[in-house]
DNA sequence: AGCAGTGATGTTTTT
DNA sequence: CATCACTGCT
């Protein structure tokens, strides 16, 4: 029989909660959670259970009756929604699969896919990658210069650098140029008529790049006060993850979303901003307060992820930054190894050495799951894939080359995106680039005349004999034409794959890796019924890996994460290994020119260590002739090259017959 | 004129 | 490894 007892009401709500709050979380943790109306504010030390106080105050929102269709979650990766998302509904109910979460980029998507029409679009607009508004600056950009001056005008990825960069932090091209690209502020004038012509062309050719979903969005709100309305009515509760990682951008957008009440609740830590290069500044998060007449602010500095040890190595090194960061983490009673600081003869003792730990650690006990390796730039894993593949160790890699970026994929969606929007240009130059005896001339006279509508997929036959008599484009456009059943997606890829196969087999000698990644592509379409989205995801959530995470039966065994530091943001494990730990590497010579550039390498460094629960080893290779600099590379970080001894535990590596222990 | 093949060169980090 | 400038070929 189920005893009676009195329970305080609580003044927020006249009914039960189902989470028992109060004793799940600490107390600024909960206080964070029980925040109501207006706006607020979240710092959030590394580590103190900021997902956490996340998924709880979704959790209690719900709880408390506000419809779940009405609160936006937004996160900065894909990852860190659907984990999200995983957390409320397991610690709630499906209830939660009713919000909204996404990236800012997919959320933008989504309302553009509604509101196409008042900013000037029609609904089949496709979304185009880096790599794809590059190439499509570049095919401006040889319009608009004369030879001569070719040489010392930025090349279409600086281009797009500069582009994207004012866009974000909503410069001026010139201001852009002054503060990242002086040399090149005598070009403005000339910069400025590629960009324009650049948005008019995308305009025409019905897509959009990255940039272009938050600064239509923005342009939506601002200036369609019915359309504004309608989206601040529909999401009343905002909360934002990584609000140190948002550019002035996302900021503008957050605070017109806001409507009346700015039910708005960021989240984030200072000490974590990671992508200046993309807009972002560290100190953006304090502006968040001042732009509300009256915002809450709230702090959770316990750490309970890592170990006291790992907590103090940490915080020496954001402690030493030149910028003074407001908190300093604290755990209870974490007591475990200090960090390793282990110097490697060269990249291959490195690769060895991490290899042989994790076996190590694998008889210990310690599950692949909880293990990972972490490295600033994607290509420092390269020599350690090696040896994991020799010690059949299974891993993913995250970072880096995407799977999906590779050329022939590329290639392939092009077609894809092409039986969707047949004006889409950026598409067609790309696919006309591939036929035998087209290059830049005849794939422009073609783009222009499909831009002008003097061309098209009706009348090709009429028209395409007088521009070119190349029967390879004949036979691209009749490709195209094909009425595919646009449901059946794995039927129109595969058509598509065995006409791009010719063309494989002629200029690749790698052919059957690469057939191989098409065969897991065609996989992949096989999840999908619907070529819109197929499309939109393959633009903003792109699958990872070539490997075929995609089986169920692989997905179950354990593997090894090794990752960028920027792709490892917000994740945990017991062990992790930071590797190319070697000054010059990291912080790269590229970024020891500013004081800011060394500041942000400083807080990539920090968050590489502070994602370690239980062990930390860093590693160092030393000897390593360095191409760009001539200079041999032989020390530490100078992230920890001073740091005592009485934190960090250092060692040499030396090859013993027998014995496999670490020696010092 | 326009294309393709060749050899040197440079390279973070992500939506 | 992918891009860029250069050169020779059609």
């Amino acid at each position: 029989m189920k005893k009676l007892r009195l329970k305080k009401k609580t003044s927020l709500t006249t009914r039960e909660y189902s989470v028992d709050y109060k004793t799940s979380l600490n107390e600024e943790q909960y206080k964070a959670v029980m925040h109501n109306k207006g706006a607020a504010l979240v710092l959030a030390g590394a580590g103190s259970g900021k997902t956490r106080t996340l998924v709880y105050r979704v959790s209690r929102l719900i709880e408390d009756g506000i419809d779940p269709r009405s609160i936006l979650l937004l996160t900065f990766t894909r990852k860190a929604s659907a984990e999200m998302l995983s957390r409320i509904t397991s610690l709630l109910d499906t209830r939660a699969g009713k919000i909204t979460t996404g990236t800012f980029h997919s959320f933008a998507l989504k309302m553009l896919k509604q509101y196409y029409k008042q900013i000037g679009f029609s609904q089949e607009f496709s979304i185009i990658d880096q790599q794809d508004a590059a190439d499509t600056i570049d095919l401006i950009r040889g319009r608009h210069l004369p030879p001569s001056i070719k040489k010392r005008f930025p090349k279409k990825n600086t281009l797009q650098k500069i582009l994207s960069l004012s866009t974000n932090k909503r410069e001026s091209t010139l201001a852009t140029l002054e503060e990242y690209y002086p040399k090149y502020v005598e070009y403005e004038d000339q910069i400025n008529t590629i960009f324009i012509d650049y948005h008019k062309y995308k305009k025409v050719a019905n897509v959009m790049d990255y940039d272009d979903l938050l600064l239509y969005l923005l342009e939506l709100l601002k200036e369609n006060p019915d359309a504004r309305k309608q989206i601040t009515s529909m999401y009343k509760h905002i909360m934002v993850d990584e609000y140190q990682d948002t550019n002035r951008i996302q900021h503008e957008i957050i605070l017109l979303l806001g409507g009346v009440d700015n039910n708005i609740m960021a989240v984030g830590d200072d000490a974590q901003s990671i992508y200046s290069f993309r807009g972002a500044d560290h100190q953006n998060i304090f502006f968040f307060p001042e732009s509300f007449e009256k915002c809450e602010i709230y702090k959770i500095e316990q750490n309970y992820r890592s170990t006291e040890q790992i907590l103090d190595l940490s915080n020496e090194v954001i402690n030493k930054a030149a910028f003074k960061y407001e908190k300093k983490l604290f755990s209870r009673d974490r007591i475990g190894d200090k960090p390793y600081l282990v110097a490697a003869n060269r990249e291959r003792q490195q690769s060895e050495f991490v290899v042989q730990q994790i076996l190590e650690l694998r008889e210990q006990g310690i599950e692949l799951e909880n293990i990972a390796v972490l490295f600033r730039s994607s290509y420092h894993a390269f020599d350690l894939e090696i040896d994991l593949n020799k010690s059949n160790i299974p891993y993913v890699k995250f970072g880096g080359m995407k799977f999906i970026e590779t050329a022939h994929i590329k290639d392939l969606i092009s077609y894809m995106r092409l039986l969707f929007n047949p004006k889409d240009v950026v598409a067609w130059q790309r696919v006309l680039m591939l036929v035998d005896g087209v290059g830049p001339a005849t794939t422009r006279k073609i783009i222009d005349n499909i831009s002008d509508n003097r061309l098209n997929i009706s009348n090709y036959k009429d028209v395409l004999p007088t521009l070119n008599k190349n029967v390879g484009i004949t036979n691209l456009f009749k490709l195209v034409a094909k009425n595919f059943d646009p449901t059946d997606i794995t039927y129109a890829a595969s058509e598509l794959a065995f006409y791009y196969k010719e063309y494989m087999d002629e200029k690749y000698d790698n052919v059957n890796k690469r057939w191989r990644d098409i065969e897991t592509f065609l996989q992949i379409t096989d999840q999908y019924n619907d070529l819109p989205t197929f499309l939109n995801d393959m633009a903003l959530d792109p699958p990872i890996n070539s490997l075929d995470e995609l089986e169920p039966e692989s997905k179950e065994d354990e593997y090894l994460t090794i990752s960028t530091i920027h792709s490892a943001k917000g994740l945990e494990w017991k062990v992790v290994f930071l590797i190319w730990a070697t000054e010059g590497k990291f912080p790269s010579a590229k970024s020891t020119h500013t004081i800011d550039s060394v500041e942000e390498e400083r807080r990539l460094f920090y968050v590489a260590v502070t994602r370690a629960k239980d062990n930390l080893y860093i590693v160092y290779p030393f000897g390593i002739f360095d191409r760009e600099s001539g200079m041999v590379l032989s020390e530490p970080s100078r992230f920890i090259a001073d740091i005592s001894d009485e934190f960090l535990e250092k060692f040499i590596l030396t090859e013993d017959e027998e014995d496999e222990e670490i020696d010092d």
